[in-house]
DNA sequence: AGCCAGTTTACAATCATTCTAAACAAGCCT
DNA sequence: AGGCTTGTTTAGAATGATTGTAAACTGGCT
């Protein structure tokens, strides 16, 4: 079975080479199994994207490697714990994973079920409240809903 | 601070009475029917909560009337699209349905799993994107995730 | 009164996600 | 290296919110 790891060689930036992908999952206390390596490999390589438990699954499959489906909803989530993914919610019938961890919005449009990412500092919150007694903000989601543009007006 | 919108008022000329919910599910194009009566008799008394799906139940249930589940799902679906209640979604576990569709924002915390509302205009999103192609921005929505207050820092 | 589209209902079905408990593998210890 | 311990993975079952289905019902018209 031939991985299709080679595909990103001609990257600029560093294609996740096994032992920077080791290390990362160390940092983030998981222990470096090959499944969370090759889930790793595919959502840490520093391209911004959203999948889901099942899209990764396809991806995983197509790759040649074969990991539970259990386990990929189990590294998701530790992902997601130790802060290499973020998980967007827009609809409340499956989660989408966002590999891009840096604050920034989203764009969903229901017709279509799309999610995209709201470029850079497009939104800005000028004022946010406080935070009620006994707790602090951890995070904040914009997420803008689209509709179809009416041609009529 | 009165952000309240007037048909909040303090005395039960608030509570709704059946012919004014008749005209309203007529003006939204529903069939004032018994059930839908009983449930807009509970949501659109001009006070702003959040129910799901369960709750609601539980509330028409004690209430002494009887509506299946999935008349319940169907309704607050019908609400929603009509305008009447409004969609939150903080997880992908189940629904929260908003009584509020005044445009306003909400506190979410994980740990306890509650949702409140943001007073009035303590978000300012003083940028907003440009819709893609297409599309246009049906409405924005800010998630402020809540944690525990760490003791330090 | 009677009709009929719109509604409601019970129940089954769906589907993402989590649970279970049994098999397995990583890393440490000697 | 062998063995142990604990963290992981696994298949399959379970969960739980929500939706589909097809039959029964009802609101509101003529």
């Amino acid at each position: 079975m031939q991985l299709n790891i080679s595909q990103n060689s001609h990257q600029k930036t560093a294609l996740p080479d096994a032992g920077d992908l080791t290390h990362r999952l160390r940092l983030a206390g998981l222990r470096p199994t090959r499944q969370r390596l090759a889930i790793a490999a595919l959502l840490l390589d520093g391209r911004h994207r959203h999948v889901t438990a099942d899209s990764l699954a396809a991806e995983i499959a197509e790759s040649g490697e074969r990991v539970a489906g259990a386990t990929i909803y189990n590294v998701l989530n530790q992902f997601t714990a130790a802060g290499l993914l973020r998980r967007v919610m827009v609809r409340n019938d499956y989660s989408l994973f966002d590999t891009n961890t840096a604050h920034h919005h989203h764009f969903y449009r229901p017709d279509t079920d799309q999610l995209t990412d709201i470029p850079g500092d497009d939104v800005v919150l000028s004022r946010l409240p406080a935070a009620p007694d006994g707790a602090e903000i951890a995070s904040v989601d914009v997420v803008v809903h689209l509709s179809p543009k009416s041609t009529s007006r």
